[in-house]
RNA sequence: GGGCGAAUAGCUCAGUUGGUUAGAGCGCCUGCCUUACAAGCAGGAGGUCGCAGGUUCAAGUCCUGCUUCGCCCA
């Protein structure tokens, strides 16, 4: 038996299971194999930057999924891949090259796509590095890129169905514009924040030189692409100012005064000025009224020619000198200050502006459609449940998706323009020629695809859709989306759609939704942010399963996790403990026979009957030697054992990982390490029969227990597995049958439970009696006064147990009036009526006996 | 404005269909280097479960209202 340290020292350890795992390809499954298969895809990371506490959380629950289903005996593929992250990844790429003084628009399209390669291998070995190091089990020969060839051949044949089934349209429309981007984004990927403002009232003259209307505005610079005063029809100033015409002040235009449902007549003055270039409100009522826009602010924020003196002026600068302006005509009437939400890219945090532009848009109401009967049908299922409904109103209330992206870096729009005749071609691949004209003029559009256009086919497209590919027969749909809240409506739905669209079954039946991981001042965890630490950091100064098994333990279902790294010592602490509770185990020096190899039938057939020798015979092959006895202490550790493993499974399988962490550590500090291992000691030291009995049990149970710890923390257990049954095969590929029913023994447990409850009892009284660890004593403990005097400090025990006898006193004031109540007994079901009278029964007794222990220390 | 989540020990959090004296980890106090583990062992202190009502024989748990914090949607 090797010396082991003394210290669980995680970090050789990790890097030769890691090495091991791979070198034995266990985590690559056979898409021919027969077993019930088992899939998770890998949620892509963007490969922005490297992984952060929160993706270390989705990748443990994923990764013990997989372990559990994979020890179970399924066909386990978890998928690997990476996102390109278009509009975030060119991003980070700009502001790199700038650091070093270079324009995009410099260097040009080609070259900045090369860089953005660049960036892709060295995040992308970063990122399989660091999942590598909290111990993924992921299949990385099907590893997946989203800009691969086979996943682009998808994405354009998906493209252009959707095109021919007319649902792909393009169209000039007011959009979501990032001034600083320079591109459009989705309704999704605009961040409303919560801003003080100001409420500007303008005065607009009639034109006739009656009188005025105020209109209130955030946005007065707009004012220069007025087309229109808007009211609520049913104003009661309606009549009298149909078909005016009112001065546009600033722009020496007319406008006329229109009325409109849209209209909210509580807010501000009843009168809205309306501006479709610049509003999406407007631009519908503007579509209504068959007013034309006018766009005053160009793409990069700018007034542009329309807004007159003041074009060339940032939107900013150009809101302060057209309020200056109205100030010096008198027409600026009152400023309010003003609550509001404005719209930020989520990306870049620049406020959005509403744009006129042309774009490639996704009609979503018929691809939704069946996503929403399948989660209402339950065929997809949220947990925690709440997240189904948010899913389904974002479902049932779902816009048209706005799918094109003024950037370089993604899927180019599978579209050619012909320079002859200005057809549209939509098509996988590039045409030769124009199919109308035959022109070869084509010129393919500029624009890429949204990223989540490719991530959206995330469950089928890595699997080589659309060839009808074995992995998509075996692996399709997958069992378990593990993901955060924040991208259900960016994937999650839109994955739900795709597969019904494309693949005609659902991606997944269960969504798991992990909680939020945030940082001590409750902000989220994010790579822009910076506030998370570095997942490699932490698995090297703790270990990758002490960070593992803490984030379980941290994280009940839906509730976000405020992540400390001194938290990790929780785990840390446990994975020390086990490592020594196996030292001891190991270490023993028991002659157990033929421990691996050797024939079951050398055993006893009585002692094969008891739990812990069929337990070790499941696991390890075969058991210790002919002479063997087990104590109750051995039944009853292999009965908890039993009963722990039922719990875990339930939990695992009703994804509380919390709950499941919190059994294994019960389980195995508390029951095994506090209680069986100290118990067995004295058995082991009696040796012979009794003393193999109490070796097989502790390397039984500590063995079983790897095998239910190994999902949470697969290297240590991996390790000391390799120690305790050296010939049977690396953990991660064993099929573990389960334990045994027969090992359950109810009434044993119920009696150690009462023998645990003494023992606490007489270590209770040994502390407050001060006695000496170290010395002996007998159960009968003498309580007359004068022998304990001078060795106890009797006042002070007084007190406690004055304390004790009042709170039992009230405990059972308080069952016995229950008792008393007729209704209770009338009311409760028998058996808490019966409960309540043992309870009283137990209490009185106690009561009695504190109280003469009172009496007796005077 | 609509929806959702949270409020329990000094701190971070459990407490699943209402039913023993509300639990854990950390921190704190006391005693122990008991030959697996001081990252440990044994014992202990500490909570009117955010507030106010209600339902019930019985409420941390269910209902209503309110307060504070957070998130999502418009």
């Amino acid at each position: 038996m090797p010396e082991l340290e003394k210290v669980y020292n995680p970090v050789e350890i990790e890097k030769k299971w890691t090495a091991v795992w791979r070198e034995r390809k266990v985590f690559t499954p056979d898409a021919a194999a027969v077993e019930t298969p088992f899939t998770i895809v890998l949620p892509p990371p963007n490969i922005t930057g490297s992984l952060t506490v929160g993706h270390a959380l989705g990748t443990t629950v994923q990764d013990l999924l997989c372990r559990w289903k994979r020890m179970k005996g399924f066909n386990v593929l978890w998928l690997a891949g990476m996102d390109h992250a278009g509009i975030a990844t060119q991003k980070v790429v700009e502001r790199a090259l700038l650091e070093q003084g270079i324009a995009k628009d410099a260097l040009g399209r080609e070259k900045f796509l090369e860089e953005c390669w660049r960036w892709k291998e060295k995040y992308h070995d970063r990122i399989v590095e660091q999942l590598g190091a909290i111990g993924a089990s992921l299949d990385w020969t099907r590893e997946t890129f989203t800009l691969d060839p086979g996943v682009s051949r998808a994405v354009r044949e998906v493209f252009v169905r959707l095109h021919r089934k007319g649902l792909i349209y393009r169209d000039r429309y007011i959009v979501n514009w990032c001034p600083s981007c320079g591109t459009a984004i989705s309704d999704e990927e605009v961040d409303f924040v919560e801003t003080h403002g100001k409420l500007y009232y303008i005065a607009y003259p009639f034109a006739d030189g009656g009188g005025e209307l105020v209109v209130g505005t955030t946005r007065p610079e707009t004012m220069l692409g007025d087309v229109a005063v808007a009211m609520h029809p049913g104003d009661k100033r309606a009549a009298a100012l149909k078909g005016k015409m009112l001065d546009l002040p600033l722009a020496g235009r007319t406008i006329p005064v229109i009325f409109d449902e849209a209209v909210d007549p509580a807010f501000g003055t009843g009168c809205l000025k309306v501006t479709p270039g610049h509003d999406a409100t407007d631009f519908l009522i503007g579509l209504r009224h068959k007013l034309d826009p006018i766009v005053v602010i160009d793409r990069e924020g700018k007034m542009n020619a329309e807004a007159g003196c003041f074009a060339g002026l940032d939107r900013r600068e150009a809101r302060k000198q057209v309020l200056a302006a109205l100030e010096g005509q008198g027409l600026l009437r009152k400023i309010d200050d003003y609550e509001h939400s404005i719209g930020h890219h989520d990306r870049c945090g620049t406020a959005i502006e509403p744009y006129i532009s042309r774009q490639w848009f996704l009609r979503m109401k018929t691809l939704a459609a069946p996503g929403i009967e399948a989660a209402k049908r339950g065929e997809v299922a949220f947990t925690p449940e709440r997240w189904g409904n948010i899913y389904l109103s974002w479902m049932e209330n779902i816009r048209d998706w706005c799918i094109s992206r003024q950037l370089w870096w993604g899927h180019r729009i599978p579209v050619w323009y012909c320079g002859g005749c200005e057809e549209t071609i939509v098509a996988v691949d590039e045409p030769a020629s124009c199919p109308k004209c035959g022109g070869t003029k084509l010129a393919q559009d500029e624009d890429v695809l949204d990223t989540w256009f490719s991530s959206w086919l995330w469950t089928f497209s890595p699997m080589g859709w659309p060839e009808k590919t074995r992995d998509l027969e075996t692996f399709h749909p997958t069992s378990v989306l593990v993901t955060g809240g924040d991208i259900i409506f960016f994937w999650v739905a839109r994955m739900i759609m795709a597969s019904l669209e494309f693949m005609g079954e659902i991606p997944f039946s269960t969504v798991y939704i992990t909680g939020i991981v945030r940082d001590t001042k409750g902000r989220k965890m994010s790579k822009s942010l910076g506030n998370s630490p570095d997942p490699i950091d932490i698995v090297g100064r703790a270990g990758a399963d002490a960070f593992r098994f803490t984030l379980m333990m941290l994280s009940p279902p839906g509730q976000d996790i405020m992540f400390d790294e001194s938290k990790v010592d929780v785990g840390k602490h446990f994975a020390n403990k086990i490592w020594n509770a196996a030292r001891f185990v190991l270490g023993q020096e028991v002659d157990l026979g033929c421990a691996e190899a050797g024939a079951p039938d050398a055993f006893p057939a009585a002692a094969r009957d008891a739990g812990s020798a069929a337990l070790y015979e499941s696991i390890f092959g075969s058991a210790a030697g002919p002479e063997i006895e087990f104590g109750w202490e051995d039944r009853w550790i292999v009965s908890r054992l039993a009963r722990r493993a039922g719990e875990l499974e339930q939990h695992i399988e009703t994804y509380r990982f919390d709950e499941a962490s919190r059994t294994l550590y019960d389980f195995l500090w508390h029951e095994y390490c506090d209680w069986y291992l100290e118990l067995s000691k004295a058995s082991a030291r009696e040796g012979g029969a009794r003393g193999r009995g109490a070796a097989v049990t502790a390397r039984a149970v500590l063995g079983s227990s790897m095998i239910l710890l190994h999902p949470t923390m697969p290297f240590i257990t991996e390790e000391i597995w390799s120690m305790l049954a050296p010939r049977r095969g690396v953990l991660a590929g064993f099929h573990f049958p389960g334990i045994p029913g027969r090992c359950l023994d109810e009434a044993l447990e119920a009696d150690v439970a009462f023998f645990m409850e003494i023992v606490s009892a007489i270590r209770n009284l040994r502390q407050s009696f001060n006695i000496p660890p170290g010395r002996l004593v007998s159960a009968v403990i003498n309580c007359e006064k004068e022998r304990l005097r001078g060795v106890v400090d009797i006042e002070a025990e007084k007190k406690r147990l004055g304390r004790d006898l009042e709170k039992i006193a009230r405990e059972c004031e308080k069952v016995e009036g229950r008792l008393k109540d007729a209704r209770f007994v009338e009311k409760a079901p028998r058996d808490v009526v019966e409960q309540e009278r043992n309870r009283y029964n137990e209490m009185s007794d106690k009561k009695r006996r504190i109280a003469r222990i009172l009496e007796d220390l005077g």
